[in-house]
RNA sequence: GGACCAUUAGCUCAGCUGGAUAGAGCGCUGCCCUCCGAAGGCAGAGGCCAGAGGUUCGAAUCCUCUAUGGUCCGCCA
């Protein structure tokens, strides 16, 4: 149920009698019509922008449009006064009924209440956080891993068929590395002395993995030459860097649906069959690229290079797929990759990368436009930085990786539920001070503890109403008398409830979750709000004398618990029964 | 040199893809707690939406240019 999208259809319905009463011109396009709660309380529950938006190709004036359409919304039961307003506005004003039966739907839906159907059961894949299976999750991972995790929930809330998916960057140079400063820490677990020379992982995290090596081959790589041990070591270290990753995901609660290898893109044909297809396009040649302008590289000189014509497809400049000396570039397993996705059916892509990719965008909606013939959008995602903040200052020291600060630290400091909804007090594109301190504190600055205190103080009301003989089971609520629902502080709350459907579409079609995190914090002021107005009026408190006008009320508190539950469920947190 | 992102109250940020008098928290000012639901509440001040053009009934929102900050720009992924 969508209140919005219901009073819409109304408006269309009466446009479209208009039509045939002959008071509006036939073939009108309607698309633009909204139904949206105004910025102002005063000027009701919802307006429409339709006599605005018909006047012009009805050549007819807004204020006339808005007239007659008035009238006739009027004559709705559901609609108490419809009046035109400044340029041609219509705005209505909505019978308590009306409001009271979002209460009655909520408890019915549960947190269901606020699925849709936008997707339609549209496959979309969502990758994110991709980490090089080279050490433990960062801060920066931390943010892509809240982000993609919430994002993908919230397109399966709206009705998308979801996979969640992992890149393992397996196959590149940095995997080299790692096998080689796991090396070290083996030669090390022998009792060796090591040298972490540049180039190599220093982290303390490798000591492990050396010294598990070293459980598992004994002495069986000691002096021997890289040829003998690189490749055995490398898969080695990557399943346990793999390991790694997987526990700290879960420490915060994220959990992929596939997990896929860039390596298995390598000698099995599928880089060179993406390649294929694009040459197929007349997408693929050899050539040399222009230097940068402005800034010189040092030793730039011009090279013949495979390139993909992503011109064609609205990047700036062709990219190489194989470098000079015959190696493919990174670009051209994240082509085959996503080549992949295609092939599998997916209907949409999402990549939710750093904002150290930026650069990366163009040339892979490039790809991927010329790979699907334009058949699947890819959007993808940035997620700006994030400093942390404690005790005043910025956080920046690991006791786990020593240079930077890892996803552990952070839930170790604050929990997991504190740290995804943090996180989401963002837009996804704007740089992120994270405070530490002012996450855990308990008082209305704080996002998290302000929703959660507003759903542990439903749980009380409930717990009270117990205690005082006051049944308060499913059936009984759901059954309540909601006509007593008739304060206009309460059905205020009512109301923000109902656009809690409409905020999952819209966030969902903006791919935007940080939109129920603010949505959240706004419900549970207008319930804190409800609450704190029962000091001065006590027929506004939730437990009365009367018992149906208790349950009634009770009703209300409960809906607003069970949306603050769906929302938290879509960002992974949660929901609290009490605080202490 | 170019690309992408950002720029909204003193500070930190929202702003529902173009709607009415631009919002929230913090901070500031004033009022309110013997007790009954104050880990607070109510009210107020505070804005050239970075700047300049443009698009239209209507712009913080869309387009162009400029300024400032961030990220990035073959042989790293």
């Amino acid at each position: 149920m969508n209140l919005f999208a219901d009073i819409r259809a109304l408006v269309l319905t009466n446009l479209a009698a208009m039509v045939e009463a002959g008071e509006l011109p036939a073939d009108l396009a309607t698309q633009n019509v909204t139904v949206e709660p105004p910025r102002d309380a005063a000027h009701g529950d919802m307006a429409t922008n339709a006599a605005m938006v018909l006047a012009k190709p009805a050549k007819m004036k807004p204020r006339d449009i808005a007239e007659v359409l008035a009238k006739r919304l009027a004559e709705d039961d559901r609609i108490t006064s419809a009046e035109v307003a400044g340029p041609g506005f219509l705005n209505l004003r909505l019978a308590p009924v009306v409001w009271q039966g979002v209460v009655g739907a909520v408890l019915e839906a549960g947190t269901d209440f606020g699925r849709s159907d936008l997707g339609a059961g549209k496959k979309v894949n969502v990758e994110y956080v991709s980490a090089n299976p080279t050490g433990p999750l960062h801060v920066g991972h931390t943010r892509g891993a809240v982000f993609g995790d919430a994002l993908a929930s919230l397109l399966d809330f709206s009705g998308h068929d979801v996979t969640r998916e992992y890149y393992i960057n397996d196959g590149g140079a940095q995997v080299d590395v790692l096998a080689r400063s796991v090396y070290l820490r083996y030669l090390e677990a022998h009792g060796q002395e090591v040298a972490f020379e540049d180039g190599t992982y220093p982290g303390d995290y490798l000591i492990g993995v050396g010294e598990q090596l070293k459980a598992k081959v004994g002495d069986a790589l000691v002096g021997k030459g890289e040829q003998f041990w690189l490749a055995e070591v490398r898969e080695f270290a990557t399943d346990a860097m793999m390991d790694l990753i997987r526990d700290d995901l879960s420490a915060l609660g994220v959990k992929m649906d596939v997990f896929y290898s860039e390596k298995s893109l390598y000698g099995t044909g599928r880089i060179e069959a993406a390649l294929d297809d694009l040459r197929s396009k007349g997408l693929i040649y050899e050539g040399v690229l222009e230097p940068p302008k402005g800034k010189k590289p040092e030793g730039w000189e011009p090279r013949e290079q495979t390139l993909f014509k992503s011109t064609d497809h609205g990047d700036d400049v062709d990219r190489p797929v194989m470098k000079s000396d015959g190696a493919w570039t990174y670009f051209a397993p994240d082509i085959a990759y996503h080549y992949d996705k295609i092939q599998r059916g997916f209907d949409a892509l999402i990549d939710v990368l750093g904002a150290d990719h930026g650069g990366y965008v163009k040339r892979m909606k490039a790809a991927v436009s010329a790979l699907s013939d334009g058949k699947v959008p890819l959007d993808i995602k940035l997620t700006q930085l994030v400093k942390l903040f404690k005790d005043g200052q910025e956080f920046k020291m690991s006791k786990r990786a020593g240079t930077f600060v890892t996803l552990r630290d952070v839930v170790d400091e604050v929990g997991p539920g504190v740290t995804r909804f943090m996180m989401l007090t963002r837009k996804n594109d704007a740089m992120f001070d994270f405070d530490l301190d002012a996450a855990l504190e308990q008082s209305k600055e704080n996002p998290v503890f302000y929703v959660q205190y507003a759903h542990a103080r439903v749980t009380s009301v409930l717990r009270k109403a117990n205690e005082a003989g006051v049944a308060v089971d499913h059936a009984t609520l759901a059954g309540a008398d909601l006509s007593k629902l008739d304060h206009e502080a309460e059905l205020a709350l009512a109301a923000k409830l109902a656009e809690w459907p409409r905020l999952v579409e819209t966030a969902a079609r903006t791919n935007e979750p940080h939109r129920v995190a603010f949505y959240l914090y706004d419900l549970a002021g207008v319930f804190h709000g409800l609450w704190n107005r029962g000091n001065e009026l006590p027929e506004l408190r939730f437990l009365q004398d009367d018992t149906a006008t208790s349950q009634a009320k009770i009703a209300l508190a409960r809906a607003s618990a069970v949306v603050i539950a769906a929302g938290l469920g879509i960002l992974g947190v949660e929901p609290a029964e009490e605080l202490r």
